[in-house]
DNA sequence: ATTAATTATATAACTAGTTATGCAAATGTA
DNA sequence: TACATTTGCATAACTAGTTATATAATTAAT
């Protein structure tokens, strides 16, 4: 197929339907040459009774790993073939145990053979190739028990978006997105208040003359995520981490991370031997990052916010 | 997958579904994650007009290895959702030439990041693994292209079947059996005529006690194929193979293979040169497998059967 | 120039699975 | 002991494909 060649590993599921069609469809010929009435679909549930001799619906399924409505149909089909029965000798009255019939037992001795045959054929295409299929799903099956797919794209859709964002210093056209970022999450939990307003309409007084950082996260050139850096007097923190906004269009990029980051770099430049913030634990994906970065619980200082109920710091 | 490692490799099929449900749920998901309207179901058609521009559905189909009506209706459901539309500027008025639009083609842009991902979170798995699924599917495609399961499979009937053959020199036990598989299939195709009946119903006379042999097939110790060597005389041949017959219900066994060879050895044994055959060209598969056992057409000699229409001979 | 065969597509009916849901029996809990 | 929760199963409705078949347009053949 050559279309695969071109189109690259994301169509893996394709590829993947196609050898199955190609697979079951020959099975159904595969019953046929051996003269054996049954369809392949049977099979997983034919083997499982073949084997444990007496167990439930519900048990075959999670065995087999098809749901339970899949095996239900099978088995009515098996029971209309006669195949198979209900074995009724079971004390919990919801449970439908089914065992193999007579014909059935048959039928399990008649495919051996047949089994044994495919065996050796499939074997002989394993041994003809390079790449081993059946241990290549086996690994799968694997390493997307660990770390399913969806997880490992979206682990590699953030690093590479990460890369893409860039961190740089405050300049005046960015004060509406640092104003807006914040009164966005702030007024969504908690209520504006009196020192929010001075920091954030007039951040050049209030944060940068006093000797403040304030960095910006550029995303294809939009700002998407501030924080600043506060200088603190008469206390044994130099500077305080707050007003960390991430804007939610540009989540999963790990921009609070980067921020974070930067902010810590800046404040140990500036001189800084620890760093301070203020927060609140209905806050719960920013109190992970603050751990994340390293900042941990500390008492006692004094606040002007209300909205404040834990305090951090960070030993650089 | 416990079921999986007891089960063996005939449950490949199986395996191959389980595994393609689950990246194939995850594609699903893998959409949302990156905001895009899209059913994954619609990739490889979509990304074969995203590739060339221009083309029917049928050529689709083809493309990617979908049957015509999976395409038709994809298209239709791509249409609906306003990502293709007809280009109708084709003259065979037959053909439904679809095109992305340009919201089409919006998407298009906006999947490649994704795509992107979705490979390097595959490469990943596979850099993981010992065993690389996607390069064992592709020698497998190559594989069942050369030869089918089915046909392994059948061939490893035939192989373990045909070791199961034993080739025994005639008992009078066999007469009837000798008797019988032969007038099958001579009056199934032809009528009986009075040679037949003299040495089918006498081979200890006509055939044996003249310095003819004759070797019975047994498949599990029943007679199910026969054939004779008959000492011809004022002749360059010393002996004549005929008498040939393998029951139906033994086909696919390669016991007519097993019994030519049998006869060529016991005449080679009894020192003759060249062997004689005579038969008649409506039986196709006989002609055949003599040609198969290294027979030739010879032609001019006298025969007493009148359903004869070829005459061969074997050098030994 | 007809007629027959082929081609391109759409539609219907089927298949082998799924999820969602309802019901009855069994189990847990106040 | 009564009520809520859980469990086991069946049924309904859906999904992503298939094969079979009908129809119209085109091409080939007489």
């Amino acid at each position: 197929m050559e279309f695969f060649d071109k189109v690259g590993k994301s169509a893996l599921g394709s590829r993947l339907r196609l050898m199955t069609a190609v697979v079951t469809d020959d099975a159904a010929k595969i019953y046929e040459l051996y003269g054996v009435d049954f369809v392949p679909k049977w099979f997983p549930v034919f083997y499982t009774l073949a084997e444990e001799r007496e167990i439930t619906i519900t048990e075959i399924a999670n065995e087999i790993g098809h749901s339970q409505p899949s095996v239900s149909k099978i088995i009515q089909e098996m029971i209309a073939a006669g195949l198979i029965e209900e074995s009724a000798k079971t004390e919990d009255k919801r449970k439908n145990n089914v065992v193999l019939t007579e014909k059935g037992i048959l039928i399990s001795k008649k495919i051996k053979q047949q089994l044994e045959d495919i065996d050796v054929a499939i074997e002989g295409i394993i041994a003809e190739s390079k790449h081993n299929l059946w241990a290549a799903l086996e690994e799968w099956e694997f390493l997307l028990e660990q770390k399913s797919l969806i997880k490992r794209v979206s682990e590699q859709k953030k690093k590479r978006e990460s890369k893409d964002v860039k961190i740089v210093d405050y300049k005046p056209e960015y004060q509406e997105a640092f104003r807006a970022l914040n009164v966005e999450w702030i007024s969504t939990y908690f209520e504006m208040e009196e020192a929010d307003y001075k920091a954030l309409d007039n951040p050049e007084e209030y944060i940068l003359k006093k000797g403040g950082k304030i960095l910006v996260a550029l995303y294809e050139n939009e700002p998407v995520g501030v924080c600043a850096l506060i200088k603190m007097n008469n206390s044994e923190y130099d500077f305080e981490m707050a007003k960390m906004a991430v804007s939610p269009k540009a989540q999963g990029k790990s921009i609070g991370w980067l921020l974070g980051k930067a902010i810590a770099e800046k404040a140990k430049e500036l001189g800084a031997k620890k760093i301070y913030l203020e927060s609140n634990t209905i806050l719960k994906p920013a109190i992970n990052l603050y751990y994340k970065l390293g900042f941990e619980k500390v008492f006692g200082l004094e606040t002007p916010y209300k909205r404040c109920n834990i305090q951090m710091e960070l030993v650089l």
